[in-house]
DNA sequence: ATGTCGTACTCCGTACGA
């Protein structure tokens, strides 16, 4: 059976200052593409040459400086990229590119949803206004379900929808990130589009299961106060493709880390 | 669980976003 294809998503939080970070993933698990958020650099300060020599020839991006960011790292060459503007603001948060792949064309979409500030109120906080208004958007053009090639969405999309993928659904009840306002509408959009939730088809609730833990916790792995704030979705075309699931929750414990660790989706040629 | 990060400018400290 030839190596299946391996996708990884990992919000960097600075690509330029976690390079080496990035060099660690692919020395442990030599992934095929690397969908990369928060880069926070201008395309022309992208460190290409490094993922160059890594064997990474084909490389697509959609950077700003200071902020938010994507980009997509790749041994499968791209075919075709599409930087979709959110909201009218601007930002850098979407990146889709079309994979050359063995197998076939793939469309795979790499995200990175507005944090939405503290106050879960778009009345009085402009953040969490943005946020539900990006989703609002989302909602009108990936809630539908892709037509013609397997699909992909990956990214951080700051958003933990089940009870499962924080460390306290009542506690978190009012946190934004886990509000019912924005799990019920990403749900909605996911169902809508008839996207399959990779990651709990390989790890269904009750386990919990996280790919964020705050700086701000003394001991992270100790408090273990984790959300689910990185998803992969496929199309149903893809469901039988689908080969295994890692959330690389070791990163997180590396030398300055990010606080998002990689999660790496596997599939059969 | 108001705590720790990274970036840019206000530029060796402060403001902002997360």
């Amino acid at each position: 059976m030839p190596r299946p294809i391996t996708l990884a998503t990992w919000n960097i939080n600075s690509v330029r200052i976690r390079t080496g970070l990035i060099e660690r993933l692919v020395a442990e698990r030599d992934p095929d593409v690397i969908c990369l958020q928060e880069t926070k650099c201008p395309d022309a300060n992208f460190p290409e040459g490094v993922f160059r020599k890594l064997g990474y020839p084909h490389i697509a991006l959609n950077g700003q400086k200071g902020y938010h960011g994507v980009a997509v790292i790749s041994r499968i060459p791209i075919a075709s990229v599409d930087r979709r503007p959110f909201c009218g603001k601007g930002d850098a948060r979407h990146i889709g590119v079309v994979l050359d792949a063995p197998g076939g064309p793939i469309d795979l979409h790499n995200l990175y949803v507005p944090a939405g500030g503290d106050e879960p109120d778009p009345a009085v906080n402009d953040k969490f206004a943005h946020k539900l208004d990006f989703l609002e958007e989302l909602s009108g053009w990936i809630g539908r379900a892709p037509a013609g090639m397997p699909s992909v969405v990956v990214g951080d999309l700051n958003i933990a929808p089940l009870e499962d993928d924080v460390w306290s659904h009542k506690q978190l009840l009012g946190v934004v990130s886990h509000t019912p306002r924005e799990t019920a509408a990403l749900e909605a959009i996911r169902t809508g589009g008839r996207w399959i939730d990779l990651m709990r088809s390989f790890v269904p609730c009750p386990e919990k299961l996280y790919t964020w833990w705050s700086y701000r916790a003394a001991d992270w792995a100790a408090a273990d106060k984790g959300r689910r704030l990185d998803h992969v979705w496929i199309s149903e075309d893809l469901r039988t493709r689908a080969a295994g699931m890692e959330v690389l929750r070791a990163a997180r414990g590396w030398d300055r880390p990010s606080d998002h660790v990689p999660v790496l989706a596997r599939f059969e040629r």
